[in-house]
DNA sequence: TTGAAAGCGGTACCAT
DNA sequence: ATGGTACCGCTTTCAA
């Protein structure tokens, strides 16, 4: 008997019965070429002991690590908090894990954490891109070289693979839509960097509700935050620089957690009165909106299911040997939730 | 020439340079027995065909996966994901990397969790516990079997470890201390369940400014939320116990984030009013509490300083090979941020 | 200074 | 139905 506790290996139960290893390892894989009544030896055995078989030897023969690698903007924001959580739920149940890398928003620790892990050799990849991201080389090589990638949220088309994102034209133009028949004009977006496709699309939405209501673009209004208003000077600034307009926007919608939080602090720290002077819709996925001051419009993304989403296509990309004929785009739809911050402007 | 981007493996070298395995393997770890030339030779090789170490080999030799097992409540809660950020940014620094699983506050899955982690042979475990969790026996078999652990905000003292807490007395004593100040004196307490260490030493920083101060404790005005407050529902329960009291709270101390948001969002509701019916003080880690209705004075504990602390300890844990002569109960300090939802009750 | 060989824990092919 | 053996990629004696 053993006085520690390490694992135990086939040989030691092949050992043990006076089976050749070979044996007991088909036997605890429940091969038909094993007799039933080795299987019952073997496998009672193996449950007593509390056998596990050693995932680094599985590993290395198979080249199969059960493992993937996730990159996500921040750990601590709501929308990708959320998305984690997600594709935490499938991945727990499919038997794989995780590997969470943050690039917060930065293109240098995108590619460092893209190296690392490829070096850990995990079975595939989910993608967001930071807000620096101009160039994507970087996956463009890993994928060349045979890891499925799916992208999730921050999307590009470059490169041909599936990709998981909300509604953001719907989610934008529904928003606008709300603000301008609550007889909102002046409307304002602050978005994220120009590169990303969440920004394009965001903007789409925007101008299409826009166009549609006759309304001219007035390209002013609409202020980027190249780093995703990872600091709140860069919020300020574009805030700053709307309210000092002489045709000063009456509403703001804002395309990110980050930035509609920050907003609400700025526009509160300067006593802009929400909505009487300035009317607020912002993306957000915030768990409890209404405790905002003053009650925050919304539009809410389905991040839990994107993150599901995009798990479950990896998977099915990492288990089929061959590449499906069509690559999905799944779009989730977005939420819009109405409260007090772009309540309508004249009573009627 | 290959087609395919296989990676490059120490034989392939060996053979393009007419060595031996052995001795490559050795020229690349840059060892004393190789002589100057040959190793230029091998690295400059390995250099130019992006040679890298297979990990799974690796591991399987020395048995050390470079991964660390973290078990927390719940990604999507601004506490956990800061922690989670904090010991993200140092096992990134120096190399490990981190697996996450959510016990959802449940013992189950927390059990499952564990086992699921073992088997990915990590080399330590940083352990948050349910709330659910009476029993640990399941982390000291773990323990025994030589896995080291860190125990970080809810911790046990049965097994002999490191742990990472804020300071739980002192806020809670801090944030009474600052109720009464402001006349409140029928000062309620919702907190999470009754076997967390968080629990008990929130408990008793609250217990000892009342009792500073002269004022006697009433076991009614401590709620328990034996789920952590996972749903809404165990909120609303005990908020209406208390509300529905003749000698009804004129404070609430809530004793976490989502405790308190929940808390937040029900009495508003109701149309409560802070703090001219009740006022609050709640644990919280939210980035902009300030634009909480009303303004939340807060009791904020250092989660990304928790979770730096505790991997810095586990990995320290894990690479010297002797157990340290003394555990360290590292406590960190919390920091109570006054606002409105405590403001003074009558003008002086 | 270099290399042959054993082994980490499994898997899979081919005999028996 | 069972077992011998080679091998996955790397490390580590031990000899040469």
């Amino acid at each position: 008997m053993k006085l520690t506790s390490d694992p135990i290996t086939l040989k030691d139960i092949a050992i043990a019965l006076n089976l050749s290893v070979a044996t007991v390892s088909k036997a605890v894989r429940d091969s038909h070429e094993i007799s039933d009544i080795t299987k019952k030896r073997v496998n009672d055995y193996a449950q007593k002991h509390n056998y596990r078989p050693n995932l680094m030897a599985q590993m290395l023969r198979h080249k199969n690590g059960r493992s993937i690698g996730v990159i996500i903007g921040a750990i601590p924001n709501n929308f990708f908090s959320d998305v984690l959580s997600g594709m935490e739920s499938v991945t727990h149940q499919k038997n794989y894990h995780i590997i969470i890398t943050q690039s917060l928003e930065s293109v240098e620790r995108e590619e460092k954490n893209l190296e690392h892990l490829t070096w850990r050799s995990v079975d595939g990849l989910l993608v967001s891109l930071s807000s620096e991201t101009k160039s994507i080389d970087h996956f463009k090589k890993v994928h060349a070289s045979g890891i499925p990638i799916v992208f999730y949220d921050r999307v590009t088309d470059e490169i041909k693979t599936h990709q998981v994102v909300s509604d953001n034209i719907g989610g934008t133009y529904l928003g606008t839509m709300h603000l301008i028949s609550n007889q909102y004009t002046r409307i304002a977006h602050i978005t994220s960097s120009k590169e990303l496709s969440i920004t394009s699309e965001r903007l789409e939405g925007y101008a299409k509700a826009l166009k549609e209501q006759g309304i001219p673009i007035n390209q002013d209004y609409i202020k980027y935050c190249n780093h995703g208003g990872k600091d709140l000077d860069e919020i300020e600034t574009a805030i700053d620089e709307l309210l000092r307009m002489k045709q000063r926007p009456d509403a703001i919608i804002t395309a990110s957690d980050r930035i509609t939080i920050g907003a609400l602090a700025i526009l509160k720290k300067k006593k802009i009165v929400i909505p009487g002077q300035l009317a607020i819709v912002g993306y957000s996925n915030f768990s409890a909106p209404e405790i905002f001051q003053p009650e925050l419009t919304t539009i809410r993304q389905p991040a839990y299911e994107i993150g599901r989403a995009a798990a479950e296509l990896l998977i099915k990309l990492i288990e089929n040997k061959r590449l499906p004929s069509k690559f999905e785009k799944r779009i989730l739809p977005t939420e819009l939730m109405i409260r007090d911050s772009s309540r309508a402007k004249r009573k009627k």
